[in-house]
RNA sequence: GGUCGGGUAGCUCAGUUGGUAGAGCAGCGGACUGAAAAUCCGCGUGCCGAGGGUUCAAGUCCCCCUCCGACCA
């Protein structure tokens, strides 16, 4: 019945957004950003969101909330289902482009997430508190308390997933029966997924060569901006790499130079955990783009989704 | 040309009285269901510059060659 979704992913600075928007225009469709970081307002240079000025065809999934709001894979899935749905009623498709697997997975598969939670539940805070003071494993064993099963799958030391398991529990679910791990949940929303991928090296340079250019574009100036609106300690962009290191320059803890070195290896390091994660799914069609112009590769972006299109007797 | 110091992991280096080598950083592999650019787990990756000698045994001692650095000419 609905199209199916067109999925760019792959490790950061290999393209996924400009084949997206050249695929997407050659099918009159839009583009969904599948990117945690992304969602967040002002947080532009340090995301390598696609400029305004460069998108020439409809973006969903940007500056979708403020950086000190919380988000989620659950929130985005919600959002992302519907713009896919109203996109396909109107006989649009969707090129979803994005290097969080979790939130493509959340999108395509059927992933349920416990209903009726708050964001910012007391339960986490509390947790966390208890891991601070009494350590990682006091928190390990008050999960086993209450659900031993969960507990057994999770690393004692993995404090933010011994608490979500927590916090699972008491919204009456459980991690062990809601986490798969490499046994996939089933497909529900037809995809075909097209990974970028490129020899490490090649890959490595390319990431901090567009570190470097983060930072010719004022990446400094735009944490400050967020600083000033007190976005400092905001949960998210404490998270984000670039962001991060840079405030952590800005308070003192070391230079600027030393935070854009740091940041090239924390991307170094985020592009390996990526290959990672998408390297098990073998729904993926891989493109190397070692040494590839973007013409030819979106030639063969095209011709593996015309193969698709024609094996599986759908329309893309 | 001579003297001295040094050539050990990708990089910086450690290596006891001879017992086939180990740290930091970098890197590699993996996990992943309301924080995922987060969080967590695992792994030394080596022709010890080349060749010869002594020895049961050489990164360690001897000889020779070679390369780098400093100094003296």
């Amino acid at each position: 019945m609905s199209n199916a979704v067109i999925v760019i992913c792959g490790p950061t600075a290999t393209g996924k957004s400009d084949l997206a928007q050249s695929l997407a225009e050659g099918v009159d469709g839009s583009v969904l950003s599948a990117d945690s970081m992304q969602v967040y307002r002002g947080m532009d240079i340090g995301t390598a969101k696609v400029p305004p000025h460069l998108r020439r065809i409809h973006h969903f999934g940007l500056d979708l909330v403020d950086p000190d709001e919380p988000y989620s894979a659950a929130l985005y899935q919600r959002y992302a289902r519907r713009v896919i749905e109203d996109e396909a009623s109107s006989g649009s498709p969707v090129i979803m482009a994005g290097g969080t697997g979790l939130y493509i997975q959340a999108v395509i598969d059927d992933l349920r997430f416990p209903e009726g939670e708050q964001a910012d539940n007391p339960i986490r805070a509390q947790y966390m508190v208890m891991a601070q003071d009494q350590g990682a494993e006091a928190v390990w064993d008050a999960l086993f308390a209450l659900d031993p099963a969960s507990a057994e799958e999770i690393h004692p030391h993995n404090v933010k997933r011994v608490v979500r398991a927590i916090e699972m529990h008491h919204a009456g679910e459980s991690y062990h029966e809601r986490a798969h791990g490499l046994t996939r949940a089933p497909e529900v929303i037809p995809s075909v997924q097209i990974g970028l991928t490129m020899e490490r090296t090649s890959l490595y340079e390319r990431i901090d060569a567009r570190v470097d250019r983060m930072r010719e574009q004022g990446l400094e100036e735009e944490v400050d901006r967020l600083a000033q609106a007190g976005f400092a300690s905001a949960l998210t962009a404490r998270q984000a790499i670039g962001y991060n290191e840079i405030l952590e320059a800005m308070a003192g803890l070391c230079t600027i130079d030393e935070a854009f070195d740091r940041i090239k290896r924390s991307s170094r390091r985020y592009a390996k955990r990526q290959l990672t994660w998408f390297r098990r799914d073998q729904r993926i069609y891989w493109i190397d783009i070692t040494q590839r112009d973007d013409a030819s590769v979106l030639d063969e972006a095209t011709e593996h989704l015309a193969r698709e299109a024609e094996r599986t007797g759908r329309k893309l």
